[in-house]
RNA sequence: GCCGAAGUGGCGGAAUGGUAGACGCGACGGUCUCAAACACCGUUGGGGGCAACCUCAUGCCGGUUCGACUCCGGCCUUCGGCACCA
């Protein structure tokens, strides 16, 4: 799961012409007040010592599992995985002053295509490239002075990782979870190979420019589809954003409708009937055409002679639209016909059979029967072809003309032309018509959903071996437990087409069955790497146990996650894909809960120049010559300050030095001298004391929900308003001291090493990351001053300080006294008065 | 195309249906300096007014409400995902 932008693609370079305005040359940073390099080693040095970010199994505070989505190893550290880690440690270590044991471990996703690429580019084994990159990107992250506890690493890469993968694998294929089946993939004619997506630009090869076909090949499936009603279900999730909710839902896509026969016995052909699946089962009668998907297992056999080139023929042009494309109800509906008719065994006729690009073999039957007058595509198909259009279903007051366009309602009109059932309004016509079907046993209730079985096959080298065995005569065999892990072989050539060097890796190719002893050769394929991403969080609780995926026990301890933050961009897969693995990992009895992630956040991405960040643009900020300038602290906060974690932020040079500037503002202040203040009782503690505990109160709750922006802004009003007071001595040295300490408490998650050492310097010992977050007393942040907004129909006309204390009817009296307000009041009649307490204030309405 | 989001000053952004523009950047004016940098002080949405203040303004068009950036309906634009990038 690359973190922000890690383009896969193969080294583009940058077009010239979009490096413009805003690739700046090296940006003017503030000078701090003290040496931040120095600092950031220093402490980072001293919390490694102290072994201060070790997770303990055996605390016996409450345990909180932060995660982190775990980056690709890209290569090098830049500002997108900042943004996504930063904020996410602040958080981990705002838990822990809130008297969490917290685990927030970090690991890599270490399989990919990115490593094949540089193979091939560059000569590099993956498994170097990999490793060389994960190396570099340890250091990196050290440098951000993150909590992770590096024993807890995963490295998804090794070994010691992909077996239980395989192992998992096993499993599943021993429940029937695990299948093969026909699977259509990306092949290129010219490199005789299997490419990505990402390798397919306007439906050509991204190597040789060649159109990409469709093809046919026996893949490896996960029954994902068998989860799909709890899928749906979020009830045991704590927390996670409506948004992706709906989007998961929708991605699912369940809907309830028939599954209907039509009979095509007299064709002479094995299969007998025809299966469609219509959610419109009430339009039946309006049947006047049935369109199969290209690659639908009949269009063969149903294709007459007289048909067949002209079937051919559109089937291969089918073959190079995308599904995108197919599926856009802006292009135009193509199709052609077979030949051969079915007969609806409803009223009897004979209708066309005919092969359309705008229905998926993937989805229902991959077979429509085409209602022209109640489905657009059809309608539009119908028209194109010249087929009949028929009302069934009457819109309310129909006048019996054509339709212009499909009267796709449901509910409102009423059957016509539905033989038996002509009258019934539509809903009682659905069901009629249904339970008609059923008792004729000519179809049957039943639910279909959009989504899809996983297909966790690929083509590739730099993943985990599918443990599987094919025998001449013993079949599919999978690889015994014991045997594991079926080790991915060292030696491999990598060939410019991109093709698996594991199928022609003599070594591994060949192998014993299992079963008989006999000569086998080894599945080729390796997995979809969403299949390490799936269960890695379980995985940290216990690294490097070897008896199984992970020690249950530990697992039980720590898992599901509590908080689990990473990029919008996999609100569907890769968050389905875990909710699977988590709820059939279940069901194996490794776990007892259903959820991997109790609370979901996802960040926007940072954006410079006006566009995301990647390499491909040119417009990637590396963090570490401002780490290397201004130390991780303020790296971290500018990030943090930007904007709302949620929307993302917009990378500006300049203003990474306004937190800049804060800082060293904050750090005089703080470490100001306190010899010139009052030993007790001076004229500002009330204001001071309620300054500092509105500010706790507001950061705390800020930080809760991620907001780290105001809670930033909360803390440079809190300094903005003190130095006057420190300055004027207008603060007594307790009151002082406790706001100082306050103060930094509240900013040591997002600044951990600057405050670490004001800690120091200020005359405290031990480790501020080991203290307990400030709390607020209410009536000390309480005000004892309020400013009473006055509107008359809407409109603010006055703002009065009142006490705190006000009651409605002095409130009221008070603004019907504003001579601000009476000149609007005057010879009009007073409606009704609003009073809001809360916001202190009053609405009067007038009319006249 | 489908699914999901987002649009507020010159810029990043703030605002449980209740003072629109907090906090910061930039810009302008000033203090300090031989000069600059740093720092500090002040101004900074548009229009009108000497001023008090008035008025317009949160992508566009409508609606609900005493009151709408916020809720509802319809558009426009941008972003994320669409199953083999991760």
């Amino acid at each position: 799961m690359a973190l922000g932008p890690c383009p896969g693609k193969l080294a583009i370079p940058a077009p010239e012409t979009t490096r413009s305005d805003h690739m700046t040359t090296t940006p003017r940073l503030t000078p701090l007040r003290y040496d931040p390099t120095e600092l950031d080693r220093k402490w980072q040095q001293r919390w490694a010592q102290d072994n201060l970010n070790h997770v303990n199994d055996d605390d016996p505070r409450p345990k909180w599992f932060g995660l982190t989505m775990y980056p690709y190893p890209s290569g090098d550290l830049h500002v997108g995985h900042w943004y996504a880690m930063a904020p996410s440690d602040a958080h981990a270590r705002f838990m822990r002053m809130k008297g969490y044991n917290v685990m927030h471990p970090m690991g890599f996703d270490a399989f990919g295509l990115p490593a094949e690429n540089a193979a091939i580019t560059r000569g590099i084994h993956p498994h170097t490239w990999t490793m060389a990159n994960i190396e570099r990107m340890r250091g990196q992250l050290r440098s951000m002075g993150t909590i992770y506890d590096r024993e807890r690493e995963v490295v998804t890469c090794l070994p010691e990782y992909y077996r239980w993968n395989q192992w998992f694998f096993l499993q599943f294929y021993k429940k029937g979870l695990a299948y093969r089946a026909s699977a259509p993939v990306n092949w290129c004619p010219t490199c005789q190979t299997v490419l990505a997506n990402e390798q397919v630009v306007d439906g050509k090869c991204e190597r040789t420019g060649d159109v990409v076909i469709r093809r046919q090949m026996n893949q490896w499936f996960f029954g994902i589809t068998k989860y799909a009603d709890e899928l749906l279900d979020f009830s045991n999730v704590i927390e996670w954003p409506d948004r992706i909710k709906l989007m998961q839902t929708n991605w699912i896509g369940r809907s309830e409708g028939v599954q209907i026969s039509f009979d095509i016995s007299d064709l002479g052909l094995d299969d007998k009937e025809l299966r469609t699946f219509t959610t419109r089962i009430d339009t039946i009668f309006g049947v006047t055409f049935v369109v199969l998907a290209p690659e639908h297992p009949l269009v063969e056999q149903l294709t007459t002679p007289g048909q067949h080139d002209a079937v051919h023929a559109y089937i291969q042009q089918a073959g190079e639209a995308s599904e995108i494309d197919r599926l856009s109800t802006e292009r135009e509906k193509t199709g052609v016909f077979t030949g051969s008719y079915a007969i609806n065994r409803l009223n009897g006729e004979k209708v066309q059979i005919w092969v359309g690009d705008y229905v998926l073999a993937s989805y229902g039957t991959g077979a429509v029967m085409g209602v022209p007058a109640h489905d657009q595509r059809d309608f539009e198909f119908a028209k194109k072809y010249d087929l009949d259009i028929r009302v069934v279903v009457a819109p309310p007051a129909y006048d019996g003309q054509p339709f212009t366009e499909a009267y796709v309602d449901k509910g409102a009109g009423s059957q016509v032309n539905s033989g038996q059932f002509d009258g019934l309004p539509n809903t009682d016509g659905y069901k009629a018509i249904a339970d008609h079907i059923e008792a004729q046993e000519w179809g049957t209730r039943t639910i279909t959903y959009r989504m899809r079985d996983w297909l966790v096959s690929r083509q590739r080298y730099w993943g985990t071996p599918i443990p599987i065995v094919y025998c001449e005569k013993c079949g599919t065999q999978p690889v015994p437990e014991d045997q594991l892990p079926v080790v991915l072989p060292e030696d491999a050539e990598f060939k410019p087409t991109g093709e698996s060097p594991l199928k022609y890796n003599e070594g591994f190719l060949h192998t014993t069955c299992p079963n008989c002893d006999g000569p086998a050769t080894r599945e080729t394929d390796t997995m979809d790497t969403f299949v390490d991403s799936s269960w890695y969080m379980y995985r940290y609780a216990s690294p490097h146990f070897d008896q199984g995926p992970f020690d249950t026990a530990k697992t039980a301890q720590w898992a599901p996650v509590d908080q689990y933050t990473g990029g919008a961009e996999h609100a569907v897969m890769h968050l389905l894909y875990a909710r699977f693995f988590t709820k059939a990992i279940r069901d194996l009895g490794l776990i007892d809960f259903g959820e991997p992630f109790l609370r979901l956040f996802n960040q926007g991405s940072v954006i410079h120049g006006g566009h995301k960040m990647s390499k491909s643009r040119g417009n990637v900020i590396a963090p570490d010559v401002y780490v290397n300038d201004l130390g991780a602290d303020i790296v971290r906060l500018y990030l943090m300050f930007m904007g709302p974690w949620e929307g993302g932020g917009d990378w500006s040079d300049t203003g990474i030095n306004g937190v800049a500037r804060w800082v060293n503002r904050a750090w005089d202040l703080c470490l100001a001298s306190t010899d010139a203040l009052p030993d007790a009782d001076a004229a500002s503690d009330r204001d001071v004391t309620r300054l500092t505990h509105q500010t706790i109160r507001r950061v705390i709750q800020d930080i809760e929900r991620f907001k780290y922006n105001t809670a930033v802004s909360a803390m440079m009003e809190m300094t903005n308003q003190l130095a006057p007071i420190h300055e004027a001595a207008k603060v007594s040295k307790g009151v002082w001291r406790d706001t100082v300490s306050s103060l930094l408490l509240l900013l040591a998650p997002l600044a951990p090493h600057i405050t670490e050492e004001m800690w120091e310097r200020t005359g405290h010992t031990g480790s501020i990351h080991a203290q307990n977050l400030p709390a607020w007393d209410e009536s000390l942040a309480a005000i004892d001053e309020a400013t009473l907004i006055i509107q008359v129909n809407g409109k603010v006309r006055d703002k009065i300080t009142v006490p705190a204390d006000i009651t409605e009817d002095q409130a009221k009296q008070t603004a019907l006294a504003s001579d601000k307000v009476t000149p609007y009041t005057q010879g009009k009649t007073i409606d009704k008065i609003v009073f809001v307490p809360a916001r202190y204030l009053i609405s009067v309405v007038v009319k006249g």
